[in-house]
DNA sequence: GCGACAG
DNA sequence: ATCTTGTCGC
C-alpha cells in the first residue's frame, strides 16, 4: 500500500504531536469526494491484557449498503493509548487489514475523530492524509469542541467549534439516542462529511460499515494466542 | 495547579 | 478499549 508520506509509530506525546502538526498541512476539505460505489469502514478490538489488537476492515456497496467483504488482521500493540495520539496506537494493524481488502474502497469510515482533534489530525484524518483518499471520522464521544444542544430527531444536528473554526458535526443518527461526532479526515467538508456518516446509518447508531467492523474486531480471537494455550 | 481527555 | 449478567424498556 502506497503511503504519502512515512514517519516512525512508537513515539512519546512530543514527536507524536509534531508529526501530527506536519501532516495535518496536507489534510484537504472539499466541497464533495467523487463518485462512490464502494464504503468500508475500520475499528479496532483489544485483547490479552491490551497487548494485542484486532484491526477489522469492512467494505460495503453503495448505493444499497449490501456488504460485500470483511478482512482482519492481529498485531501485537506497539503504543498506550493517550487522548490526542490514539492513531499511533491502532493505525498500523488498520493499514495492514486495508490492504487485504480485494478492492479499495472510494470512502472510509473511521471509528473516531477526524478534524475535530487538537491539532486537527484524528485518526480518520491521518489515514485519509496517509492514503490521500476521502476518509471521515464517527465517535462516539467528544474530544475537543464545543457545540450547542442537538434535536431529539433523527437528522438533526449541531455544528462543532473549536474557537470560530468548524471542525465537525454533532450528529442525531437514531431518535433519542446519544448523538455522534462526525468530522472530516481528508478530501471531504464538514457538511459532507456529515452527509455520508447519516446516509450509512440505517438501523443503528453507528454507520453500518463501522457497527459490522465493530462487531467483527470485538468479537475475534487471536489465532496466535489460541496456539499458545 | 485543576480539570478534560477519541478508543 | 476491556473487565462482565442480568435486566429494564421499546
Amino acid at each position: 500500500m502506497q503511503l504519502r508520506f512515512s514517519h516512525p509509530w512508537v513515539v512519546d506525546s512530543r514527536q507524536g504531536a509534531a508529526i501530527q502538526r506536519e501532516l495535518a498541512e496536507a489534510v484537504r476539505l472539499e466541497r464533495a469526494c467523487g463518485p462512490v460505489s464502494h464504503i468500508a469502514g475500520i475499528d479496532c478490538g483489544f485483547r490479552n491484557g491490551g497487548t494485542r489488537v484486532c484491526a477489522a476492515v469492512t467494505r460495503f456497496t453503495w448505493p444499497g449498503l449490501e456488504f460485500v467483504e470483511s478482512h482482519r488482521v492481529y498485531r501485537p500493540v506497539e503504543m498506550p493509548y493517550r487522548p490526542g495520539l490514539l492513531s499511533f496506537r491502532e493505525l498500523p494493524a488498520v493499514l495492514d487489514a486495508l490492504a487485504g481488502l480485494s478492492e479499495p474502497a472510494d470512502l472510509i469510515l473511521c471509528d473516531g475523530q477526524g478534524i475535530a482533534h487538537p491539532r486537527r489530525l484524528g485518526i480518520a484524518a491521518h489515514l485519509g492524509v496517509l492514503l490521500d483518499r476521502p476518509a471521515l471520522g464517527v465517535a462516539k464521544s467528544r474530544l475537543v469542541g464545543e457545540h450547542a444542544p442537538v434535536g431529539e430527531r433523527r437528522g438533526a444536528a449541531a455544528p462543532l467549534y473549536a474557537g470560530e473554526e468548524r471542525i465537525g458535526t454533532v450528529l442525531r443518527t437514531r431518535d433519542r439516542v446519544r448523538p455522534v461526532y462526525v468530522s472530516p479526515g481528508h478530501r471531504l467538508d464538514c457538511a459532507t462529511a456529515a452527509e455520508w456518516a447519516l446516509a450509512c446509518c440505517t438501523r443503528y447508531r453507528l454507520p453500518e460499515p463501522i457497527r459490522k467492523a465493530d462487531h467483527l474486531a470485538a468479537k475475534a480471537s487471536d489465532p496466535v494466542m489460541q496456539e499458545q494455550s
